[in-house]
DNA sequence: TTGATACTTGGTCATATGGCCGAATAACCA
DNA sequence: TGGTTATTCGGCCATATGACCAAGTATCAA
C-alpha cells in the first residue's frame, strides 16, 4: 500500500504534476521543465527524483541535457477523469 | 493544478489509500474505516476530512454513525493501472 | 585546459503533515 | 436526565517536505 501511495504522493505536487501533464506530450529536457514551472532548477531537479524514484518518468541523458519521458500514461487518463469531477464541482 | 495536485495528495498516503480502496466495494462508516487502518480514530476521521475536503468521498451521518462513500470512481480503475506498473517492476 | 552549459547534490530553514491524547458534540438508550 | 457510543476538534510534538543557495560533476566547445 505504501508503494502504492508514493506514486499518488509523487504526483501531489503542482510543479510535479505540471511537469507529468508536459511529458504528456512527449520527452522534454530539465531546462524545458523548468520553464514550464519556473522555480529554480535545483529544485526542479529534485521533484523529478521524486518522480523518478516513484517510476512515474524515465531519465535519459544525451549530451548535457537529460531527458524525461514518462512511464505511467494511464496517470494522463486519469487526470482526464480528475479534470471533469473538477468542472462539475466548479458548477455547484 | 493545485486543485488537481490536492486530489493526488489527498491520495497519497497508504491510510487514505487503503480507505479509498475499501470504499471501493461500498460505503462504510467510521468504525470500520478504523479497523482497516488500525490508528486511533481521531487520526482516521482527520483523515477521512481531508479525503472529503478533495472531493473524493462523500459523508452522510445516519444515526450516530457517518457513513463514508467513493465520489470519484476512476481513482479505482487508476489504481489497477498502478498496481500492474508495480506488479511489473517487482519483476525485474 | 579553460570556460560555459546542464544538471545534481548537500545544507539550511520555514512550513506542512501525521500521530496520539483529551475534550467537545451528537444521537440514542435506560 | 444521565450514560454510552460514534465521531470530530484542538493541542502538541516529531518528522517530512519544499524552497533556495552554493558547490560539485559531466559534457561540449574554443
Amino acid at each position: 500500500m505504501q508503494a502504492r501511495a508514493d506514486i499518488f504522493k509523487a504526483l501531489g505536487h503542482p510543479a510535479r504534476l505540471a511537469m507529468v501533464v508536459a511529458l504528456g506530450d512527449g520527452e522534454q529536457c530539465v531546462c524545458d521543465l523548468q520553464k514550464i514551472v519556473g522555480s529554480d532548477m535545483s529544485t526542479v531537479s529534485k521533484h523529478l527524483t521524486v518522480l523518478r524514484h516513484a517510476g512515474l518518468v524515465d531519465a535519459d541523458k544525451r549530451g548535457k541535457q537529460m531527458f524525461y519521458a514518462l512511464r505511467l500514461r494511464c496517470a494522463v487518463e486519469f487526470l482526464h477523469c480528475v479534470d471533469r469531477a473538477l468542472e462539475e464541482r466548479s458548477h455547484s
